[in-house]
RNA sequence: GCCAUGGUGGCGGAAUGGUAUACGCGCGCGACUCAAAAUCGCGUUCCCGUAAGGGAUUGAGGGUUCAAGUCCCUCCCAUGGCACCA
């Protein structure tokens, strides 16, 4: 052992201090001068024991919130638990262990581990999103979405996992497999709950701008939201009453659209397939179903379809055109139809390519990179160059252009540029009634229905006719019913049980039945940051405690209270800073702005955003992959807490590398930190503690005080940016020279457990208390550096000849310009290279000279 | 395929266009010890040289500059994201 001290002692000691003391208390509703809600992806309180990414997400987080405390802000650190999922119910499948008896013994477990991390957690405003006064109100914002539309039922085609017998949300089913098993998922039509999300993809997309989120972030939401502007365009049938409407980005390339393709799934391709194709349809509609969604959407593979016999009529050259149905076309986004120009755009050019027929009629209409407006001819006529090859080429079947250029053939569109085009075509489909501007998102109304047990159960009951009617506010919670089968059935467990729909009876009357369906846990998870901030009284209110007890309040006190106490909202809101991986991009972060924003036009929030600034830290590997139990390479952090104490733990993972770059776990690195640490005990002990008591002590050194505020200054600039690695290592290049001192005085020391207290905060309070301070040193201030100290008092100024490096002078921090360059010239070393005579001197102020010769 | 980020000693990594390799790990030598561990001291990018010193070096190749890891161009590799969104 390596330590002259113990530190799980240390640890233990001032954990019960800061606990017996409430310094991590926030009082919520006390006005707060300058507050910082700080907070990090709340984990799943799973069976596993805190791991190495838990560790690497929470302490440097705490880290900085410390750092914020100690430059006067109030801060606000809570911690809760994710509680609702399949993990649990999984493991309740297994074993019969009922996960809610499971849930809450993990998160008793977990807060034991969370305790020793030694964080700022204020423990009164826990949350778990699985007990009855969290979930309460889960389903109280299902019943605001329902009460303001934004809720609704719609049969769809949906993602299925045969092994998890559930349905799974898009971003769940990424590549055509289930993210939790691997599965092949498949699809199945269900009736399932949507929130429209898609109301505020505008807003989703424009606020984004305004956030100190990082960039990567902000564009993989931007792509997910998806905005594209075009047109809506209606294709005329030939002898039939109805249009097709398709969505394009590219309305100027009407003239070159010769054939209009179909989603296999789009609602009128029974209406339209003649009798001669109505075979090869079905066949082919046939094998669409069978493909995965994986052949269906690789790339690599070769367009399909199949013409329906139909024709449509393209609005702008009266020409007939082939209606075909083909799967690469998308019946999720846009109208599920899109015409087909070969000449300029890749797809439709593939398509033709593959079937023959469908090349014939490719016409050029933008002629490439021509930059000059007055274009009179209706044929392009180049008569030589690359402009006339390709347009050749493309004409031949042999390319496609989707590049700028000017429209040609495309009678009054010609000679236009590519956007004038767009507005000039737009305009005219207005006129003619046969089309308009449109904007289009790929973002999907949000799938909120889950089959699961292991949730909150949507408070909606269906009348016997089967018309669904919301669950009124007085009956939330609306309980999860306990005696169910956990064993997927394909039917939602909620379905067999006898209570859940006998108390439906009971309440709303014969015949009743109640919704079987739970929600997607990131329902929960979408509020949770506004939970924290829920006041004691409110959530311990009539609405937070069970239907049985409620039974014995009269009716008339019922009252609704708001989510959370506006004042407490408008001070606290939106969340400072949020930290937690960048897995969450895509999902957890864009419900939850949406939720955000709803709440706000519903009224019971001021703000639009949750999350203000948003950091992600990097991932934790070893030897070189991700840590995963099939892998075997997990490092469990217990027995590093149990040798070297969650201080130096910690401070091993922020000096890894830098915090949002992750790293490579190395068992051996740990050392470092380790005699960092022994030797700053030591020198506390030694040099503050003996030498204040024997009174030796003396002030430092001009250059080491210089050297003292030069860390001041490097520690608190690279923790602001989360560089605790090169903070760190500040640390660690002062504590070499300090060594060299015969004492140091209690002032120097004390700065010194400041600046360390972010970063190890149970040592800090520790060497504070050594050094003779007052109180926590959680609760002083920041150390101050002196501009006038950073600089000493010497100078070194290098001498480059040609750009090579010759000599290196020790000079007066005074001295000037012409002193320097005489003194360089007489070095010995530089003598040599400039005998051939100087060309050209430059002087760098305080850096270098350099001759050209 | 498209977009983004990155490529620096044996390893993790550090460097407002101005001393590349800080800090740490590892390694070598020495002190203490009967010995080992721990601790302390010295050394440690590579090549030549006892040394002084010289040369090379930030994925490869070009360019801008008195000066490039840093800026510009081309290419290679790695990681992450997107991937028929019409």
């Amino acid at each position: 052992m390596s330590h002259p001290y113990d530190p799980s002692s240390i640890e233990a000691k001032w954990q019960k201090r800061w606990e017996d003391a409430g310094v991590y208390k926030t009082d919520l509703k006390k006005k707060a001068k300058d507050p910082y809600y700080s907070m990090v992806m709340f984990p799943y309180p799973s069976g596993d024991k805190l791991h190495v990414g838990h560790w690497y997400n929470f302490a440097p987080a705490d880290s900085f919130s410390r750092f914020q405390r100690m430059h006067g802000k109030q801060t606000f650190c809570p911690m809760g638990f994710d509680a609702f999922g399949l993990p649990a119910e999984n493991y309740a499948i297994k074993t019969g262990v009922h996960p809610d008896a499971s849930t809450r013994k993990n998160v008793e477990t977990m807060i034991t581990q969370l305790k020793r991390i030694g964080c700022m957690y204020d423990w009164e405003k826990m949350v778990n999103t699985s007990t009855p006064e969290y979930y309460r109100w889960t389903q109280w914002l299902f019943l605001q979405m329902h009460k303001h539309g934004l809720a609704y039922r719609k049969e769809a085609s949906v993602n299925w996992c045969p092994s998890c017998q559930t349905v799974l949300a898009n971003e769940q089913a990424q590549d055509g497999t289930c993210d939790r098993c691997g599965t092949t998922v498949v699809q199945k039509p269900l009736t399932q709950w949507f929130w429209n999300i898609k109301k505020y993809a505008e807003k989703l997309l424009k606020n984004l701008d305004d956030l100190d989120w990082p960039e990567k972030t902000k564009t993989m939401q931007r792509n997910w939201i998806g905005r594209s502007e075009g047109a809506e365009i209606e294709f005329g049938m030939q002898n039939a009453e109805f249009g097709i409407t398709v969505f394009t980005t590219r309305p100027d390339t009407l003239f070159g659209a010769t054939y209009l393709v179909l989603a296999p799934e789009h609602p009128f391709v029974e209406k339209i397939t003649t009798k001669e194709q109505q075979k090869a349809v079905a066949a082919y509609l046939d094998s669409v179903k069978k493909k995965t969604e994986m052949q269906r959407t690789d790339l690599t593979k070769e367009k399909t379809g199949v013409p329906t016999g139909a024709y449509a009529i393209n609005p702008a050259t009266l020409e007939q055109i082939p209606v075909w149905i083909a799967d690469y076309v998308l019946p999720t986004y846009g109208t599920g139809a899109v015409m087909g120009v070969p000449g300029h755009d890749e797809r439709d050019f593939d398509f033709a390519s593959t079937y023959k027929e469908l090349r014939g009629s490719i016409r050029c209409v933008i002629a490439p990179d021509r930059k000059s407006a007055d274009f009179s001819e209706h044929v392009y006529p180049g008569a030589e160059g690359t402009d006339q090859e390709i347009y050749e080429k493309i004409l031949g079947g042999e390319q496609c252009w989707t590049g700028p250029g000017m429209l040609v053939n495309s009678d009054f569109l010609d000679g236009l540029t590519v956007a004038d085009a767009m507005k000039k075509i737009t305009a005219w489909l207005e006129d003619e009634d046969a089309g308009r501007e449109k904007i289009t998102y790929r973002l999907r109304d949000w799938l909120v229905s889950r089959q699961r047990y292991w949730g909150a159960p949507i408070p909606i009951v269906y009348d016997p006719e089967g018309n669904p009617h919301p669950v009124l506010e007085k009956h939330l919670p609306w309980l999860l019913p306990t005696d169910v089968e956990f064993k997927p059935t394909g039917k939602s467990p909620l379905y067999n049980s006898k209570e859940f729909r006998e108390r439906t009876e009971k309440i709303f009357g014969k015949g009743w039945v109640p919704e079987f369906d739970t929600m997607d846990t990131f329902v929960c998870s979408s509020l949770y940051y506004l939970m924290y901030l829920q006041a004691p009284e409110i959530r311990n209110s009539e609405f937070g405690i069970r239907n049985e007890e409620k039974k014995k309040i009269p009716h008339s006190a019922f009252r609704i209270p708001n989510l959370v106490d506006p004042h407490i909202e408008k001070t606290w809101m939106p969340v400072s800073l949020y930290i937690g991986g960048p897995e969450h991009a895509c999902m957890h972060l864009i419900y939850a702005r949406f939720v955000m924003m709803a709440l706000q036009d519903f009224g019971f929030v001021s703000h639009d955003e949750p999350f203000k600034k948003l950091v992600h830290q990097g991932l934790v590997t070893h030897k070189g992959a991700k840590m995963s139990k099939s892998k075997g390479n997990v490092v469990s952090p217990d027995s590093f807490i149990d040798r070297h104490g969650s201080d130096v733990f910690r401070m091993y993972l922020m000096f890894m590398g830098p915090f949002t770059d992750g790293g490579d776990w190395n068992d051996m690195g740990i050392k470092g930190i380790d005699r960092f640490v022994a030797r700053l005990f030591r020198l506390f002990e030694e040099k503050v503690v003996q030498s204040a008591k024997s009174k030796k002590q003396k002030a430092l050194s001009p250059a080491l005080l210089s050297k003292l505020h030069l860390t001041i200054k490097k520690v608190g600039d690279d923790i602001a940016i989360f560089h605790f690695n090169t903070a760190i290592s500040a640390l660690m290049s002062l504590l070499n020279d300090l060594e060299k001192e015969e004492s140091i005085d209690v002032e120097t020391a004390q700065t010194i457990a400041k600046l360390l207290a972010p970063l190890a905060p149970h040592l800090a309070e520790e060497f504070w208390e050594m050094s003779g301070g007052k109180g926590f040193i959680i609760d002083q201030h920041w150390p101050a550096f002196d501009p006038k100290l950073l600089k000493s008092d010497t100078m070194t100024i290098v001498v480059q000849v040609n750009g090579k490096l010759r000599a290196s002078l020790e000079v007066d921090a005074e001295a000037s310009k012409e002193e320097i360059l005489a003194l360089a010239k007489a070095q010995e070393n530089v003598k040599k290279y400039i005998e051939s005579g100087i060309k050209k001197e430059i002087y760098v102020p305080g850096k270098l000279v350099s001759f050209v010769i």
